[in-house]
DNA sequence: GTATCGCTCGATACACTGTATCAGGACTGG
DNA sequence: CCAGTCCTGATACAGTGTATCGAGCGATAC
């Protein structure tokens, strides 16, 4: 038989060049367009036009995948400014603006140890603009700041996917709760609870982020300048 | 043929007598047992000797049985005290024994609203117990807290697992993670990092828990006296 | 007392998950 | 050119949350 007749081999596709970097990427695009929960190694594996089993040559456990995933959104976290305290409202911020680009980002934060180098990174940057403070106070300060933008971080969210998923915005949350609410307070049983919502403030998420966070940085500053 | 020889009609068996509240019992069980992962619709209705779509009468979705438990553990949550301040800080502690309970409940708290009875209750006593603050900064003060609480209980709660996961104690953990910060730190890109963890204070997990509170409550006191 | 209705129960089934195993083929070292 | 190694991806398994639906019971209507 002439070579000519003869069959090329069947291509076979070109195996995608993978990296951790890729397999990342794409399971952060599925993460910000379909949330945490389609992140499946399938999934994720198909977008890259690949088998599933390809990525364990990556990835040891999906959790270190989502390890990876924190990580590689601390690429975006560089805070800087003059001063401790300019510096540690640059870190606030910047781990807030990153959950609303990443709101999966919320149910990961803080439930794992975070090492990774970007981290690590993000960790340097603030701890060398912290300069001048004493190192008794360093640590606890930026742990502080930490674990309140942590917690404000999931409450904000929390609160913004209840609302997305109940109608639309903040009024028609309200038309959803509100009347569960009228009908808990009609009990008695929460006199303070009723009166703080009907005439307590209202403040809107970046207000009550910023509130928050200048308690926590006006006590760090009193036990600096003390 | 007579009845003597007729077979019993099968003993079904009593149908367990079922209800919201052990349905919830059974899964914080489990979840205190085994972790959170080990609380499976499966698993939670075998614990009750019952089929698994048994639950669906009483719960809609695995996301509200979840629900469900963390409104459970908030009837431990009873804050008291004399002063907002006490107050504050008996919620703090409160939640963070509770965590220490229930460690599954680290992965859950403030990832989703939560209006339950109980929650509701210990948010009344707490309000209830504020008196006297002015309500524009009750309302911002119990936030910050609340976000703070949530923030360091996952952060002790994260480590807590770590360390446990790899040996036992603490020293037993910088064991495993001393060689690789070592190797990092060799790389001379993480300065600040390195001095602060070769030279900065080692607060064990109450003291750092109580010193962040601190800064929060002191940064409201600042308000409130100003 | 009997027939019918409605409802509750739980068996079965489905689509999907993370991951262990392993046969086959491609590549590398001798 | 051959042997051995390694990588790849198919297959498989145990488990998940939940939709569906037939069978059986208890209550209701005549």
């Amino acid at each position: 038989m002439l070579v000519w007749e003869q069959p090329e081999p069947p291509d076979r596709p070109t195996p995608a060049p993978l990296s951790r970097e890729r397999i990342v990427q794409a399971a952060i695009r599925l993460a910000d367009a379909d949330g945490l929960d389609a992140v499946s190694l399938r999934k994720v594996a198909g977008e890259l036009g690949v088998g599933p089993m390809r990525l364990y040559t990556y990835i040891a456990t999906k959790e270190v995948l989502l390890d990876l995933m924190v990580d590689a959104v601390y690429t975006e976290i560089r805070p800087t400014g003059d001063g401790w305290r300019e510096v540690l409202v640059a870190l606030a911020d910047a781990v807030r603006q990153a959950a609303h680009r990443h709101e999966w980002l919320a149910d990961l934060i803080g439930g794992r140890p975070q090492l990774g180098p970007n981290t690590l990174a993000s960790g340097e940057v603030v701890l060398a603009a912290m300069g001048g403070v004493d190192l008794d106070t360093v640590v606890p300060a930026v742990a502080a700041v930490n674990a309140y933008v942590i917690g404000a971080v999931r409450r904000e969210i929390a609160e913004r996917r209840a609302e997305r998923a109940s109608g639309m915005d903040k009024h028609q949350w309200q038309v959803t709760y509100g009347p569960y609410l009228e009908r808990i307070f009609a009990t008695g049983r929460f006199p303070a609870l009723e009166s703080v919502v009907r005439d307590g403030p209202h403040l809107d998420a970046d207000e009550s982020f910023r509130t928050g966070l200048d308690f926590v940085l006006d006590g760090i500053e009193a036990r600096i300048s003390r």
